[in-house]
DNA sequence: TATGACACTGTACTTCGGTACAATACCCGC
DNA sequence: GCGGGTATTGTACCGAAGTACAGTGTCATA
């Protein structure tokens, strides 16, 4: 809670609740507290907790974030496993990460089942990035008709009709 | 460990120790076990514990994913976080995680501070899915030319230049 | 009432994407 | 040597995508 923020420098504290005021700056009110206490373990409390805040709060170098209004069991709870060297986190950001980290994987990049050809797969990537056949060619230093014939050979292979879906089935987003 | 696998189905169980076996397909062992125990809470054991397993097992329902030789404190530790509806998860794999999301840029569908309009997000999303002009406009049942301008818009709006860039940057995987 | 944001549509135009015919050249294994 | 796979490029064509001028109607709000 806010009261952490008084805190004065000579009492070192190992866990520092720092619950959010609403309306002010969240990022100042967590770099106040970590300035002073750069080795505790913040753990930031919020009155209406959100996917957003909680990767703000973890990107300024929280260890957890909760609701203001968890169970006092919860709240020992927490303490237990940021002592242990862990983080606490909502399940729903939990959700959210391991969304984001399936789509960065590029299960088609990595997993090379479909046979392409080293040229295929050097276009695909580009297109995938979002390139234009211009910039591939650029990038590729072909002409624009070569990198059509990649193109239509992908389309061919990956059973796609436009560009757009070859970059999503490349990032296996496909319907 | 792989004895909760011989658990007879009757048996039913609040949590699931299955220590995977090297060598197995890891999918096999983590799907039979789940098959017949659907609404118990499984957590994995690995012998060599890393991120991309990590990744796996999670994606296949588990709820935690520890070193199989990790301190009894520790495990008594994982029970609790589960028994709160929380996910167990290597302090590895979340740096990882976090990482992988703070490069996600633009994050338009779910934070909304691009103040699309509402047909806008519809047609974005429509993109977003692969869809052509013509498709989008049967979908809201309004004419192609107004698909083009509400495309057009969210070209201006999210600085993009054309429909594939916009499908990438509302999934968050714009450069 | 007027002004602005929003949704919708039209015509005309340019550019890009994609296909359909090609063809040439390299390399590797039978 | 010859066939097959790969990489490359050409010309021509068509349709989709995107832009540039428009304009109309609704609704909320000042």
């Amino acid at each position: 809670m806010q009261a952490a923020a008084q805190l004065p420098p000579v009492l070192r504290a190992e866990f520092i609740w720092l619950r959010l005021q609403s309306g002010l700056d969240h990022k100042k009110q967590i770099d106040d507290v970590r300035s002073r206490n750069s080795d505790a373990a913040m753990i930031i409390l919020s009155d209406m907790p959100n996917d957003d805040e909680a990767m703000a709060v973890f990107t300024l170098g929280a260890r957890g974030y909760a609701n203001a209004h968890a169970a006092s069991d919860t709240l020992k709870q927490i303490v237990n496993v940021i002592d242990q060297g862990g983080l606490w986190i909502g399940v729903s950001l939990m959700q959210r990460l391991l969304v984001g980290v399936n789509q960065l994987s590029a299960p088609v990049l990595t997993r090379n089942q479909h046979k392409l050809t080293g040229r295929e797969l050097e276009v695909a990537k580009a297109i995938a990035a979002g390139a234009s056949n211009k910039e591939v060619a650029r990038q590729l230093n072909i002409t624009e008709r070569t990198v059509k014939a990649h193109v239509s050979g992908l389309f061919t292979k990956l059973r796609v009709s436009d560009r757009l879906q070859l970059a999503l089935k490349m990032r296996e987003l496909a319907p």
